[in-house]
DNA sequence: ACAAAAGTGTTGTCTTTACACCCATGG
DNA sequence: CCATGGGTGTAAAGACAACACTTTTGT
């Protein structure tokens, strides 16, 4: 959605394809130089950063909009996403809003009653991908995005600061019953790699030894025969997911602390 | 909403006063005779057993309206209320519905693109209380209410067995980082009541001795000087809830295993 | 040879599990 | 006095946490 004319159209007629009072907001994770990253677009005109999102289409699975959505933004289709939470209590979600800005900064006029500015709840989803899949799609209303380190996220549009904190909350709560790394790393990644993808997760230090002794034992990863190659040290070994136990494993949980 | 009129009105009119395509829908946990219940609405005409649900006003804050719900239903506010998942995936969501059944059944004329027939998400809630507290109200298009077993749910209208399912399993996960019990339990209650209460959630034993252990070392009941009379047995003694602690660790969540 | 990161085991402590007998009460 | 459920402790096994030195690699 890039020209004038398609998004005129989207403003005036988008109520006949989507469904209007419920949006979909998403919080998208990468792992990117050892710290936690999400994914931010710049609005035109707004002047502010926030979450990728969009909305359902009337006869679309709600899930089938959420990858829709992602796949939109990032060009990517094999990723992880996950229901969060719905959000309909902050002011900015119970009231209606003022359509002035908006006609002032990108120049399409909209009646009071506009289907975009009625209130409209959001439905909170989260992704894990490895940021360096992620082809990242602007669109009419953004002209930039940026990946942000996840304890360092900017004053964002509207509640969306909320969404992020409570993604993050269910990120990590999610760590100790849930396989994560399967979408966040590359497929083939070293010991350190993961072992600093969960320290960065849950942002606290993990024994070094444990965490590998322990990882191990779940029986998820198995280590190959190459090394990688990082310069004047000590080259790695490579490890990959065991796809059909990790898909298990997302299915039947599993318990641990690191 | 019993009366004819009320109800016509809010059917022809209900969108201008309620969001339209998002609904919220409860499944209410009670605990009785040492079973997990959860309470189901019998839907006159319909003749089949649902949830209690309802509409968010236009201007109501989202929690605001799974209390108000809550509270027709069950003339109760003291209580545990917690969202866990939004349905928009199932057939029954995806599409829109027939007025037809509805007209024959209810006798209310309604158009074919009446709001209440439109394509409808919903937003599941799930509720703890004590079922002895309650005072179930039905209106216009229930008749009949019944505590059911929870893991003999009949079959139910619309996708809401899985409503029923995935409220389940959250609970179940839920019980490993946050205290349960309070709302589920008379404000006195014995060891052997919490202990049966805790293995019916989870579906399993848990040794006496080693419950009672773990549960007194999280230091959230205390024990009282009464007893209970249980007839021809050893009275157990009564405890309570620390509600300070409890409320502490609602928010900051528990780790055990029971 | 040096700097930097990878890799690897053991021990003590704590947590979890398994298990059985006596006590109180009412009929 | 009997039947039923309540209440209580200990020991063995397993999980977790703490900890340091050697190896590899490139410069």
């Amino acid at each position: 959605m890039n020209s004038f004319e398609e998004v005129n159209y989207f403003v005036q007629n988008g109520h006949q394809d989507y469904l209007p009072h419920i949006s979909i907001d998403c919080v998208i994770f990468g792992y990117q130089q050892q710290q936690l990253k999400i994914l931010l677009l710049k609005w035109k005109g707004l002047n502010g950063w926030g979450l990728p999102g969009g909305f359902i289409k009337r006869r679309e699975p709600l899930s089938e909009a959420a990858y829709r959505i992602l796949q939109e933004k990032t060009s990517l289709n094999d990723l992880f996403l996950q229901q969060f939470h719905v959000f309909g209590d902050s002011p900015y979600r119970v009231g209606e809003r003022s359509t002035r800005e908006f006609t002032e900064k990108f120049g399409l006029e909209v009646q009071a009653d506009n289907w975009l500015f009625e209130r409209t709840l959001s439905i909170g989803y989260f992704a894990l991908m490895d940021h360096v899949k992620v082809n990242v799609q602007t669109d009419f209303f953004t002209d930039d995005y940026q990946w942000w380190d996840a304890s360092d996220v900017p004053q964002l549009l509207f509640d969306q600061n909320e969404v992020v904190e409570k993604a993050l909350l269910t990120l990590r709560l999610q760590i100790y019953h849930q396989p994560i790394g399967y979408n966040l790393l590359p497929e083939k990644f070293t010991l350190p790699e993961i072992h600093t993808l969960y320290e960065t997760i849950l942002g606290k230090e993990l024994d070094q030894r444990n965490f590998s002794k322990k990882l191990m034992a779940l029986g998820l990863i198995q280590k190959l025969n190459e090394q990688r190659s990082i310069g004047a040290h000590r080259s790695p070994f490579l490890y990959q997911f065991e796809k059909e136990k990790y898909e298990q494993a997302l299915k039947e949980g599993i318990v641990h602390t690191y």
